[in-house]
DNA sequence: CAACAGTGCTAAGTCTACCAAGCATTCGCT
DNA sequence: AGCGAATGCTTGGTAGACTTAGCACTGTTG
């Protein structure tokens, strides 16, 4: 009784798509920032068991709810947008709006790495 | 009996926000477009009663319905998400791709200047 | 006139995004 | 040990986004 969700059966095969990394990309996001699940649900005025859900790609965010995820997140709403899908990928640039999000989105750094620069620099501005 | 619309009589006192705003620019985005709300809503594959009501304001579009009227009427993406209040208005600048839609946006045309601008536009490029 | 295609709208139903309540585990803490 | 608080997850339900039928009207056209 584990998953009464995924009871379906019909086709799981194709289902696996975008969906699933943006919920991925939300997850890391909100662990880069650390803070909880409740924690960023409160901030993006959503309940934790949704948040929840999302993150494990059970269902797709809507774009308001995305606006208050990438709020809280301190990220831009362009870059959840096109991570959803929602958005054609623009053409070259990301949308940094702070150093924060410019590391976290860094494609070249690891998980590691971005946490360690992060510290660091939370170290210089004070947390 | 040509304007059924006015039965309303239930609440329309505090019912007309931006929400309302954006069925209206819609349709008049597709009249100016001469679509029938059939055809937009093939073109936009969503059935034209759920375009009809959201054109009225009784439901507020998904972000990925937006994109696909946003395409069927070669507006930007942007353009209508900031209309239906999921971007923050961008600081500057529209984002016309095309002559029409550059028409079709500003904002110091009335809606038949529009329509002769468009025409004579489509008259010389061939319809 | 009748028959038809076109327009927008209503009505009734399905699906899913989203919430409130509560379970299970793990972390301090005394 | 044992309590409280924090973590993430499951369950059951509500609401609203969205669909398939079908209605009412306005032209055409024969």
């Amino acid at each position: 009784m584990l998953d009464s969700r995924d009871m379906a059966g019909k086709k799981e095969t194709s289902n696996r798509g975008p969906l699933d990394s943006l919920g991925a990309f939300i997850r890391s996001q909100r662990q880069l920032a650390r803070l909880s699940l409740r924690q960023l649900a409160d901030l993006a005025k959503v309940s934790n068991p949704y948040l929840s859900q999302v993150e494990r790609g059970l269902y797709k965010p809507s774009a308001e709810v995305l606006k208050g995820i990438a709020e809280a997140l301190h990220l831009s709403v362009e870059t959840l947008y096109t991570q959803a899908g929602l958005l054609g990928a623009k053409a070259g640039r990301q949308h940094a709006t702070s150093v924060d999000e410019a590391i976290r989105l860094d494609g070249r750094l690891t998980a590691d790495q971005k946490e360690t620069l992060i510290r660091v620099y939370r170290g210089f501005v004070g947390d």
